[in-house]
Order: C-alpha cells, then structure tokens, then sequence
DNA sequence: GTGCTCGCTGTCGATCTTCATATCAAAACC
DNA sequence: GGTTTTGATATGAAGATCGACAGCGAGCAC
C-alpha cells in the first residue's frame, strides 16, 4: 500500500491545528478539499484514521501516529524550502569563476574568502585561463563568470563585460629594495635591474614588454624568472632585488602579506580594464548576483584607495 | 516557498535509479509526467534541479540535496505504509472488549494477554458490566465487543452472537477443601459450608441460587461474603472453607495459579454460552477478528481438555 | 554522419479544487 | 428534557489541474 505523504503531511496538519477547517485554513486550501481527501485516504486505507460520528473531528490512534509522520515530513519539507530560499538568494549555491592567473589569485580569491565568511554555503570552483579559453569555457558552461582584463573593443558580442578595476599597472619590487629608497628613479636605475615576468602568454606579459619599452629600457633587459604564478613570483620579488609588471590593485591587495611595494614610476598604462566576463543571457545561478556585486563594491572601494594612493604619489614626487 | 512533498519524493528516485524514464517506472507513473513535473519544480524554484543539456539527466548539487530530503520523506512514507499494514491485518490497533468481570478476568485477560505476547502492536481497554450495559455500550460504540454469557433466544436482532464455551458451571472451593478428600460427597456434606456469592447482579449469581436449588441445600445457606472480583472471590475460597459456583473454564485457567479446585458434584447448567457479542455490521477494526480468532481456538482447546476432564470425573465416580 | 536512446511537447480524458449548500453533532436555551 | 442554535463536516456541480499516449527533437556513440 503506497501512501501519499501530502496525504500525511494534511493529516499533520489537522491534527496539529484540532480540526479539520483549521487545518485547510493552515494548508492554504478549502474545507471541501482537504475533507474529501481525508475521506478518500481513509477508504483507501480501510481503516478509520477519525472516530467516526464525532464532530469536532478527533484522530483514532492510528491518526495520531500517522499524524506524527506527517509532522515529520512536513518538517523535511520545510527543510528543503530554506535550502531552496538560500540558493534562490544567492546565499549557497555553486559557481565557476574562471579567470587570469594573477588577478584571481591576487584580487578575487581574497574577496571570495572574504565574502565565504559572510555568508557560508557557497562553493567556489576556480579555473585559470586567458581571454580566449576562458570565452570558450563561458561557451561551454563550463564556466559561469569569467574574470579578465578586456579591452571595450574586444567584448565578443554574445557576452556582456562588467568593468570593475581600472587596467593600470605598475612596476613592483620587494620592500626595502634599493629603488625604494632614492628620491627620484632614473632609468638608468632601473636597468640595473633584472625582471621577473609573468607568464609568455598572458596579456601582462606584453605590458611588461610595453612598460620596459616606454621606460627605454628595453635594450639589454634581463628576465632572471618567467611564468608561473603570483605566489611564485611574488616569493621570487621578496628574495631578490628583480623588478616586475603587476596591476596595481594585485600590488595593493597582497604587499602586506607578500612584503612587495610598487616604484614610484609613471608607466603608461594599457587602455583595457579588469572586469567580469558573462554570456549573455545565460541564466547565472542567483549566487553569481551575490559574487558580482560583493566583487564590484570592494573593488570599488579598492579602485578609490588606489586613487587616493596615486595622487598622494604624485604630490611626492 | 512551499514545496511539495512528492516532487522531492519524484526527485529522489530519479536521482537513485539515474534517469528520469527509470525514475518514472519505479514510481509506477509514465515518463512524461515525470518530465513535467520536474520541469515545473524546476521552474517554481528558479533555480535548476538537472545540469542543462545533459542526456542521461545528471542532477545539480541542489538537486543532489533535495533528493537526499525526498529520500527521506520516502522512507517516512513506507514506515506510514508498515504501520498501516500491520493495523489493516490485524496486528496493531486498538480494541475495547466488554465483558462480565469473572469471565473476562479469569479466561479472556490470559488469552489477551498471550496474543500481546506474539504480536506486540495491540491494545486493549477493558470494561466490565453485564448484558444490559454491555448492549447499550456497544450501541453507543464505546466498546468493539463484549463476552458474556447469554441465552441464544436472548440475542438483540441489531447484534452477532459468536459462541466460545458451554456456559457449565461448578462448585468451587480451595485446593485442599475437607470436602476434596471423600469418595462421594452428599447433599449433607455441602450444607456445612458457607458460600461466597459473585456480585447479586450478576447471572452467575441467578446460576449459584439454582444450583444450591437443584442440590436442595437452600433452606438454610449461609452467604459469608458476596460481590467483588474473581481476584476477591479466589483469594477468599483460598483461605477459607467456603464454597462458591464459577464457570468450569473460569477454574480451569486459574486453579493452578489461584489454587481452588472443583467438587465432583454434578450441577445442572444452564442452556447460556458463553460467547462473543457484537454490533451487526459494527465495521469491527481489523484487530477484532484477530482477537476473536485468537480467543476462538484457545477457548475450543479449553471446551476439550473441559470435556475430557469431565468423563474422566464421572468415570472416577 | 547515422543510428539509437532518452527526454520534451500536443492533445484528450480523469482527477482534484472550489463555491455554494445540505447535514449533522454538540452546546445553549427554555 | 426537549428544542433551538451554532459550529463543523459532508456533498453536488462547474472549472482548473494533472496524467497518459503518441509523436518529435536532441545528445551520444560508433
């Protein structure tokens, strides 16, 4: 014999409530409805679940105990409903954010574990890549987001791009480094120095090669360590007295806890900016909303710190 | 959000057998329903159950949780389905027994409660009264059955009666009464003795007068105490020398444990049996005929070991 | 590319819900 | 104690929803 759990769950609920137009009123359905259905589940069990002939109808045994699981499930159910209500929000739920290496590790990571502790239940599930495997991937679902610097021409035209962080970059050193302590850097200062530089392929890489140029240094420049990642390099800057290229806002988020400081040099900046790849009408999971918009305001706030550091540093020098 | 039960219910066996077309033959429905449902729940959640565009349906993490519920609301459903089973076939429930107090201490109390002891699940309620209460009660639906001795001209047209035992009665007295000790006993004899006396109203008592009556002994009777329980007419008969009349099979059960005998003197009995009465039509619980079978077969045992016992004392004499 | 399996959609019949109303048991009243 | 009132449940008929069958389309494998 199969039994219907609303069934149960309706049982529940009349009993709980001590009747049975209570009980319709607490289930959000008519009297009729709820008392057929009583009728026909007790012809379908053949055994009375209500003393028949009492009017304000009171549960035989067996209803009380069946009532007991209805309750039962009926609390399963509720269960479910808040599981539902957080992932609805944004407030669990799973999500694939793909990503430069530097960036992710430097910026969104951070703000990831940052916004984890608000709100537990979420799950992140992070990728690397450049501009083209990540617009595959988004392609692909197999990505929900993807987090890149972009310039505005280059947005391929099934996606929307999100500007979050302005593109700049900026030179980086360990802290304590000789450069650190001059008044004002030549370039002959500079070229003194070896370089540490990202990986061949990714777009800052060819900053690099643009800042090196711009400071007419690129002569007789030399690469001491290439490639990797941002604890890499990071750790190799800390070590030695090398230089590298690295976004500002990567400078700012990890000198303290990496130990590394930026060159009071102008570089000239590429016209990109760092901001959030989607598809277009893709149907993010709510959870994207909540990332996205924690993302924007602490890379806000991030944005006008860096700002403020900017003007600071020019005044000085 | 409300969330219906069987949808998690549905959603869990999808995900247990891996397919939604497996899901919907296990749960005895067609696979497009199965599909529409899921694909409504989908849509009032907001949020997907099933990774889009996948063939062999493979379900989210959402989906993986909420199966886990639905897993659970199943289990409660079939433990609903157990409990219903047992009470449908008898095992469990439920059943208020009338009776008249010597009978149903002495014979019906034991059967009840060796039938407790092999199918835990029952329960009983217990009233005594005698043929007139016992009718209006069952009328009234405040009991399911009564025992008790009735004439078969005497049974209610609206009532079944189900005959269990001949109603033969016997004088009693203790295990080791003066009286047990002679080969033949006269009328003489039992006149020395005192009686005790079942409560006025009760036939056994109509049955006690005509007794005495039959063996000429009413002139001068002596009553040393009257009414109470079997317990109180038991433990009175053992510690003294008095005399009472009972149903043979009410002895029978407890001579062993109350020590009280029987005295090999023939009493004419009356035409009643003793016997099982019920409401016609009364939509007995499913209990009920478990309890009567159960009570039926012991009770026929009883008639035989009676009747045996009953040649070999008159062979004896 | 081609076959195959598996899941989605259109249509019809069955079931369930609802509003209005009858019936009934318990309480209140005379 | 009998009758009326009241509060609560059952029932009837119309409308909405759900389920089954047939047919279509999409992923996966070779």
């Amino acid at each position: 014999m199969k039994i219907d759990s609303e069934h149960l769950e309706i049982l529940a609920m009349i009993v709980e409530r001590g009747g049975l137009t209570e009980g319709a009123e607490a289930l959000g359905k008519s009297q009729p409805s709820v008392s057929r259905t009583m009728a026909i589940f007790e012809k379908r069990l053949g055994v009375p679940l209500f003393e028949p002939g009492r009017r304000p109808l009171r549960p035989t045994d067996l209803g009380l105990e069946l009532a007991r699981i209805g309750q039962r499930i009926h609390n399963l159910s509720l269960e479910a409903s808040v599981l539902v209500d957080r992932v609805q929000s944004g407030r669990a739920g799973h999500l694939r954010i793909g990503g430069t290496p530097l960036f992710m590790d430097g910026v969104i990571t951070p703000l990831l574990a940052d916004l984890q502790e608000q709100v537990s239940g979420l799950q992140f599930e992070q990728a690397y890549g450049y501009f083209d495997s990540l617009a595959t991937r988004l392609r692909n679902k197999t990505i929900d987001m993807a987090v890149l610097p972009m310039h505005a021409r280059q947005i391929p035209i099934d996606m929307d791009f999100l500007p979050i962080l302005s593109g700049r970059n900026v030179i980086a050193c360990r802290q304590g480094h000789p450069l650190t302590r001059r008044g004002a850097i030549t370039l002959a200062d500079i070229a003194e120095f070896s370089w540490v530089s990202p990986p061949q392929d990714s777009p800052l890489f060819r900053d690099l090669k643009r800042v090196i140029q711009s400071i007419g240094a690129s002569e007789n420049v030399k690469f001491t360590f290439s490639g990797g990642t941002l604890a890499s390099i990071t750790s190799f800057l800390a070590r030695t007295n090398c230089l590298t290229v690295l976004p500002y806002s990567v400078v700012h988020m990890v000198r303290d806890a990496l130990r590394i400081t930026t060159l009071p040099v102008r570089v000239d900046h590429p016209e990109r900016q760092l901001g959030i790849l989607s598809l277009k009408g893709g149907d993010q999971p709510t959870a994207a909303q909540t990332v996205i918009d924690h993302i924007r305001s602490h890379c806000a706030a991030l944005e006008a710190r860096i700002e403020k550091e900017q003007q600071f540093a020019a005044l000085r020098a």
